[in-house]
DNA sequence: TGACAAATTAACCGCGAGGTACATAAATGC
DNA sequence: GCATTTATGTACCTCGCGGTTAATTTGTCA
């Protein structure tokens, strides 16, 4: 009994293109998406092949099952927002002005990838087991790292900034403030309502974290005054 | 073909007592465990049937479903953490010290309680939609805004805090960094190493945090100095 | 003590979802 | 142009898991 049941009414695809590439690229993108929104478990395959323009045949093909395509995607998504950071070039600026750009730009970065957070939640809830497992991941954080690691150099030799500044401690502070705001808006909004999440509320939130972090390591910082 | 097969060897519990009360907190007790550890579709009816001292017959008839049962989960750690936030007591102290306690309990009650953290976590990743059902949370949430509503109060009044100190945004700093040292341990350790978790690197983190948020209101503070 | 409700057990069920087998069309290379 | 490899589509299989059915024991109150 061959699984070929081309007799009769069957319209198998007669014709197509090859495209691994975009084909892969597709699948990519459509199980960053439901990976995002659902979780590892939560995700369906078949929901996925279904929605890509190819059959379920080609993740299995590329990816090699669930945990595979997974994985890619959160190896994608990483060196996405990673790659974004590195465009920010802050070596021209002054230490204090370059921490408030950086801090701006982490927090934007955040807001603006939703899914990223969404990713690494998920990845936290399982105890980061694939980011582990992953030879790139870890490469891809030293860059944020080595710009502030310059900032705090000349900060601290200028001056500016306290002689304990520690890029490390500068990193976690801002995500912390950065993802938080996106990763438990839902939660937060709906203990607290959604006033902190109006378009005035995000802008006041994002000048807090800049006093926050400036306000930790800056000799003298006064924070900014909220107009009334 | 009825289901009762006691022809034979079937070796039927033959004596139990009737203890509603013991069951449903059995049952709520692993549930949680097992919704932490896997969220809401990754967890396993089955599983948590065989871990409690009952059957999965008893999960529905109490709990009507695994959807019943996470939102009870969910309930049960939410007020258990606010009950023990509602326990400090910080009129007693002056504005300043009342802040700095409060920072480092919810700092501390963070770390005290990864399961909340953890299905925090996964009802963010379903957009809050179970915390929103629910008619209990909301109410809970209540008692940390006003007692960061009475030190505002008092600290603008005597002058120590600036008058645009706002309760909510002070819950919300307190809270992200708090939550974020716990909710992405995983990830954060596996990109950048665990020198922030090791226990001098939480106690520095801890000072940090009291420092970001009382350097964001408290009029002329003076961060903490790592001692070196 | 025996009807009745409440609590509990063991066995069963359907289907959905991850994964596979098989056939075959498109490219590649000689 | 024919053999081989790469890429793709269709149909299918299996079993794990959420949920249910039916029976049975425990306690309660006339």
């Amino acid at each position: 009994m061959g699984a070929g049941g081309d007799s009769a009414g069957t319209t198998r695809k007669t014709s197509w293109k090859k495209d691994p590439e975009a084909v892969q690229e597709n699948i990519l993108t459509i199980a960053t998406e439901e990976f995002a929104a659902h979780g590892l478990a939560g995700a369906n395959i078949n929901v996925i092949a279904q929605r890509t323009s190819t059959s379920k045949r080609m993740i299995y093909y590329y990816f090699e099952g669930k945990e595979g395509l997974y994985m890619r995607v959160l190896e994608r998504v990483y060196s996405s927002l990673r790659e974004s950071e590195k465009a920010l070039d802050v070596t021209s600026l002054d230490p204090v002005p370059a921490l408030k750009r950086l801090t701006e730009a982490t927090f934007d970065s955040h807001v603006n990838n939703p899914q990223f957070i969404r990713l690494v939640m998920i990845e936290n809830i399982h105890n980061a087991e694939y980011v582990k497992k992953s030879n790139i991941i870890p490469r891809l954080n030293k860059a944020i790292i080595d710009k502030l690691t310059d900032v705090c150099r000349r900060g601290i030799a200028d001056g500016v900034l306290r002689k304990d500044a520690d890029p490390l401690e500068l990193h976690w502070m801002t995500s912390s403030a950065s993802f938080y705001n996106v990763s438990n808006r839902a939660t937060f909004s709906a203990s607290f309502g959604d006033s902190l999440y109006s378009e005035p509320g995000q802008r006041r939130i994002r000048q807090r974290v800049v006093d926050m972090v400036l306000g930790a390591v800056v000799i003298g910082y006064e924070p900014h005054q909220k107009s009334e």
